[in-house]
DNA sequence: CTTTATATTCAGTTTGTACTGAAAGAAACG
DNA sequence: CGTTTCTTTCAGTACAAACTGAATATAAAG
C-alpha cells in the first residue's frame, strides 16, 4: 500500500473530511482509512509517508485509534517494527465508537442534568419553568440511554438482521 | 432571563461542551441551551449580554439555529426587535438535527463509496480487497439509512412509546 | 555494555475556526 | 424623506487545535 489509486484516496480524503465534521482530528480519521483499505497492517513510517504527515503525527493519531480499540499494534517476523492493521468489522467499529463516545458525551450529560435538577433551589423565582424544561432533557437522554442498552443486548449479528427484517415489512407494523 | 441562576449557567456551559465535541460551535450551542431554558423570546441583544458575547456573533449564530429550524423569531407588540425562541419539544428537535446532519454526512458519504466502487479500475492489482472493503462501509451506510427512514415513518410520539415498552420488558416497571 | 533501530514526547509553529467591532444595510418611525 | 433603531456583513484579530522536527526514551541486536 506505497502508492495510493486514485480510488483509495478519494475514500481516505472523504472519510477524513468526515472525520472532522463529528469532531474527530482528520489525520486520525484518514488513518483509519488508510489501514482500513489495507490488506496488511502497516509501519508507523510508511503511514507517515502515505499520507504525507510528521512520524510523530502518525504516533499520537495510532494512539488514539488503538484507545477506540478499532485499531491494534501486530508484529511481522523479521521486522523490529510495530505493524498496525484497522478492524475490518464495520459494524462492530461503529459499535466499539458508539459505545465510547457515549460513554463520553452521553453519560456525562446525564450527570449534568441531574445535577441541575437536584441542586434547582426551590425558592428561586421560575425554578418551574427551568425544572420542566430541564425534566424534559433528562427525559430524553434516559429514553436514549435505553435504547442503546438494549441494542448493545443483541449479538452482533442481530442488528443487522433485525434491520433487514424491518426494511421488508415496512408498513406492516404490528408491534 | 437577564440573569442567570447558577443551574441555568451550569447547564449552558455543558451544552457549549457537548456542542464542540460534536462538531458544533460552541456559542451556538450556548445560544440554543438559553433559549430553550427562556420561557419567553429574547431579543439578540439580551443574549449577547447574557453570554458575553459580540452582538454581531449573535446574529450569525442564530442564523444557523433558524437554518436548523430548532429557533424562530416571533414579533412581541410594541417592540420593533426580533425575539429569537427555542423549539421546546426535545424529541422534535433531535429529530430535525439528525435529519439534517445526514443529510450534510451520510448521504454525501453513500454517494462517494457508489461512486468509489462504480470507478473501481478492475486491472489494477488488488482491486478485490478494496472492492471488498469499500462494500462493507457501503453495506452498513446503506442500512443505517434503512434505519433512519423506517424511524422518521413512526410518528413523533411512536418512538417515546415503542421506547417506553422496551423499558418495561426489561424490568417490568410502569411508567 | 554499546550500538542501532524504532517509538514517543514536547516546545514551538502553523493553520483554521471563531469572534470582535466598525461599517453598511434594512426596516420601522415621525 | 430623513432619522432612529435594529440587524447583518466583513476585514482583521484572537485563540485553540493540529502538526512538525528535534530531543528523548525504549528496546532489540551485537
Amino acid at each position: 500500500m506505497a502508492e495510493l489509486t486514485a480510488i483509495q484516496k478519494q475514500y481516505i480524503l472523504h472519510w477524513g473530511e468526515m472525520g472532522t465534521r463529528w469532531g474527530i482530528n482528520r489525520t486520525v480519521a484518514q488513518i483509519h482509512a488508510l489501514l482500513y483499505l489495507s490488506p496488511h497492517a502497516l509501519p508507523a513510517e510508511d503511514i507517515a509517508k502515505t499520507l504525507s504527515v510528521a512520524r510523530s503525527n502518525v504516533s499520537t493519531s495510532i494512539r488514539e485509534l488503538e484507545t477506540w480499540g478499532i485499531v491494534r499494534a501486530v508484529h511481522v517476523l523479521g521486522d523490529r517494527r510495530e505493524h498496525y492493521e484497522s478492524m475490518k468489522d464495520v459494524w462492530e467499529m461503529f459499535r466499539l465508537v458508539i459505545e465510547q463516545r457515549k460513554r463520553r458525551e452521553i453519560d456525562p450529560t446525564r450527570e449534568v442534568l441531574r445535577r441541575c435538577l437536584a441542586d434547582l433551589d426551590p425558592h428561586e423565582s421560575g425554578v418551574e419553568y427551568t425544572r420542566e424544561r430541564l425534566e424534559a432533557m433528562a427525559g430524553f437522554f434516559e429514553a436514549v440511554t435505553e435504547l442503546y442498552d438494549q441494542m448493545k443486548r443483541l449479538p452482533t449479528g442481530a442488528v443487522r438482521k433485525l434491520l433487514r427484517m424491518g426494511t421488508r415489512t415496512k408498513r406492516a407494523k404490528a408491534s
